[in-house]
Parts: C-alpha cells; sequence; structure tokens
RNA sequence: GUGCCCAUGGUGUAGUGGUAACACAGCAGGUUGUGGUCCUGUUAUCGAGAGUUCAAUUCUCUCUGGGCACC
C-alpha cells in the first residue's frame, strides 16, 4: 500500500506498506543481487541507513536455485534480511544477455528461451513463471517480467517490445492475483506488484505503454531501459514526461538509477524509488563519493597517488566509526594492496553516502 | 685462481647489424533493473668503456656485476 502524505508540485514524500516493514519514500535500494550486498554484512548494511534491498529473479533462479530458497523458507530467510525486499524480474537480465548475444537465446510474443552463462543448460522464461518464481522468492515488491530493447532499437522493434510488454503486464498481473489468492496473502502480507514503461527515447510510445499499464492497473510503474543514451547522455525529458504519465497516487519507480545527480533530478520529477550498481560497484573500484560542505557533492579515485599520505579521515562526519577513524592514506594503501576491506570500506561509504542523500531529498521534500 | 654461462623499463621475459615487443607494477580515465578478478588510455628500457662497420642493443675485446663447475 502507498500513500503520499506531501505533495508540493512535484515533491513527493509518502509511506509504503510492505509485509516486512514501512518505508518513506522516496528511498533508494542497493542491489543485493544474489542475496548479498558485495562486501557488506547485513548489520554492515543497516549501518548505513538502507531499510530495502533489491535481489534478482535470474541470477537467484540460476543460482543457488529455487529449490533451496524455498527450502530455506525464501529470500528473507535465506540471507537473514528482516527488511522490505523487492525482486527484478529478470527481465533485464535475459534481455541484454540475448541482445548482445542472439545465441544465447529466443524470444516470441508467448515467452523467452535462454541459455545459462553458467554451464549452457536452455531456460524458459514466461511471464507466469517469473511471477511464480518471485512468491516463491517470498519478496515484498514484485516486477512484471519486461521486454526491454536497447534504446537504439528501431521504431519498429521499439513498438513490437512495447506491446510485448503490454501483453506480459497483464498476464503477470492475472498469475499475481491468483497466486494471492492460493497462497491466501490478504492484508497487509500482500506484496506489491510494480509494470515496467517501455518505449526507449520515443515519448510517444512511453505515454502509450504508460496509458495501457495503467488501465490494468499496479501499484507502481517502472522506469525500463537504460536511463542514459549510447553517448552517456541522460534522458531527461524522457524520464520527467514518462513520470507524468504515471498517476499520482501510484509508486514511481526509476530502476537501475543512478548517479547521485539523476537521482536528485529524478527525484524533483516526482520519481519515488531508486536502486543502482553505482555506490556499491565503483566503490569496489576505488571511486567514493563524499558531500562539499554546501550540500554539493565530489567524487575521489582513492587509488590516485595524491592519497598516499593523505591522514585525512575518510569521512569525518559519518555515523560509521571505520570511516571516522580510517584515514585515506590507510585506504589508499588497502586498495593498492588490493585488500577486500578497502573495497567494503569504500562500499560502506558510498552507501552512507546515498542514504543521507535521500534522506536530504525526503527533508526537503516534507517542508 | 681456472673454465663456462648470463646482463634488455620498477619487476619478469621477447627480439633484432638499421635504436626495441609483451605481461605485471606505475600514472590517469571509465562503470546507471551488478563485470568483486572488468574495460580504455598513458609513462618508462638495451650495465660501463673500447674496437669492427655507413650504422652496434645485436659482432669482438676489456671492465663491472651475477650464476654454475673445478682446484
Amino acid at each position: 500500500m502507498f500513500k503520499v502524505i506531501k505533495n508540493n508540485k512535484k515533491l513527493r514524500h509518502g509511506l509504503v506498506k510492505t509485509p516486512h516493514g514501512v518505508l518513506e519514500t522516496p528511498f533508494f535500494m542497493p542491489d543485493a543481487t544474489r542475496a548479498y550486498v558485495k562486501q557488506l554484512t547485513n548489520k554492515e548494511t543497516l549501518e548505513t541507513g538502507t531499510k530495502a534491498l533489491v535481489v534478482n529473479t535470474f541470477h537467484l533462479y540460476l543460482q543457488p536455485g529455487l529449490a533451496v530458497i524455498k527450502k530455506a523458507g525464501g529470500v528473507h530467510k535465506f540471507m537473514n534480511w528482516s527488511g522490505p525486499l523487492l525482486s527484478d524480474s529478470g527481465g533485464f537480465q535475459v534481455f541484454s544477455l540475448i541482445h548482445r548475444n542472439s545465441a544465447m537465446g529466443k524470444i516470441n510474443d508467448d515467452k523467452v528461451i535462454f541459455k545459462s552463462p553458467l554451464d549452457g543448460s536452455l531456460h524458459e522464461l514466461t511471464p507466469e513463471k517469473s511471477i511464480q518464481i518471485q512468491f516463491d522468492l517470498g519478496v515484498d515488491m514484485m516486477v512484471c517480467l519486461d521486454d526491454c530493447p536497447p534504446n537504439e532499437f528501431s521504431r519498429v522493434d521499439l513498438e513490437r517490445a512495447v506491446a510485448r510488454t503490454i501483453a506480459w503486464a497483464k498476464r503477470c498481473k492475472i498469475e499475481f492475483e491468483k497466486q494471492i489468492k492460493k497462497r491466501r496473502l490478504n492484508g497487509l502480507k500482500k506484496p506489491l506488484l510494480f509494470a515496467v514503461v517501455q518505449g526507449g527515447a520515443e515519448l510517444d510510445l512511453r505515454e502509450n505503454c504508460a496509458q495501457e499499464l495503467v488501465k490494468i492497473g499496479f501499484d507502481g510503474y517502472g522506469f525500463g531501459a537504460r536511463p542514459v543514451d549510447k553517448d552517456g547522455n541522460f534522458l531527461e525529458n524522457i524520464l520527467e514526461k514518462t513520470a507524468e504519465f504515471i498517476p499520482e497516487n501510484s509508486l514511481r519507480f526509476a530502476l537501475g538509477i543512478g548517479t547521485p545527480e539523476d537521482i536528485l533530478r529524478c527525484s524533483k520529477m516526482g520519481w519515488d524509488m531508486f536502486d543502482c550498481v553505482i555506490p556499491t560497484r565503483e566503490g569496489r573500484h576505488g571511486r567514493l563519493f563524499r558531500f562539499n560542505k554546501n550540500k554539493t557533492y565530489k567524487t575521489l579515485n582513492i587509488n590516485n597517488a595524491k592519497f598516499l599520505a593523505d591522514f585525512t579521515a575518510i569521512n569525518i562526519g559519518s555515523r560509521i566509526t571505520e570511516l571516522k577513524r580510517h584515514s585515506l592514506a590507510y585506504l589508499h594503501h588497502l586498495f593498492k594492496m588490493n585488500e577486500s576491506l578497502g573495497q567494503k570500506l569504500a562500499t560502506l561509504n558510498n552507501l552512507e553516502f546515498y542514504q543521507d542523500l535521500l534522506a536530504g531529498i525526503r527533508r526537503n521534500n516534507k517542508n
């Protein structure tokens, strides 16, 4: 259940009730694709201010496999996470796999068949199966299987992907209702369901896709495909208009977004939910995010030689003791030694930065 | 002491009578529904001296340094 508490033009503040707790919007979810945030224990993840995580259907289906997760009693129990979890449908992964290499699978209107990148075995994914898997995972928020085309696809190909995404969303909704009844998940136990708006950089396709999905009716709607073009330019206008195509009382989920700047921009357009690999992945590669005094931010590459003897703190204002006490010079040393403790500290730093960024947006939107 | 072998960037190795290549390290970029090991640039080298030659990192000699064997 989602309720907008404050709506000042497009600056939104709201509450999402999920089976595993309430979330204030807008919020950011780190990606725990394979049921772990890389480098961190759950306790450490919580210390960054993180409330909810994203896991991935595609990855968990392949490893460790559904049998194991069902036996564990769901992903929450498997990974010992008691907060809200969202699962991605796996559509993005399957389609990027096939679009990169057509030998990896086939897509038709009914289903998608793909080869496991792990052992080459063949698997079939349908909208119904994707929803069933997500119920087996036992997550709080699920995403419909969508046909996710690269933004550079031709108009005709984008149209076909939109048509398929709508048809599949309908099938997902039907399967969702079926599973709800079958599993008797009423009231607060009922997960939220999201559909994904496709259409590349063609505004009318985005509008059409959103309208058709709204007719079917979902708790929230996501922005599909990469939010940047092939030159790395942010699709600002497309994001802004797509948010407007989504009803005000629905959740707006900006999948895979993004840089701190992109999240700031999107939150001003009325997007409520974000997830991205940037803070964790870039952290592992040595890029740190930090605030300037005037609330702007900058990044630094801890690998750079200029940090060799920089004994200032990683983040003097951090709530996390290690970030407050350890110096940049020490972190530089850990990275030069290829010591995973360095990746952990950088991940902690970046997730705390992202959560502080979102907390700031929420404060701003409340007032 | 005698004999033999070796010497190429920071490290480990290619190679050639027309001034040198690769890997790692270094330096710096990149990463948007996860590439933990990824990608892209970039800096830097023929131990010293003499000889042969139009030309030597390459051939010869001496020296220096290192290794092996023998006494």
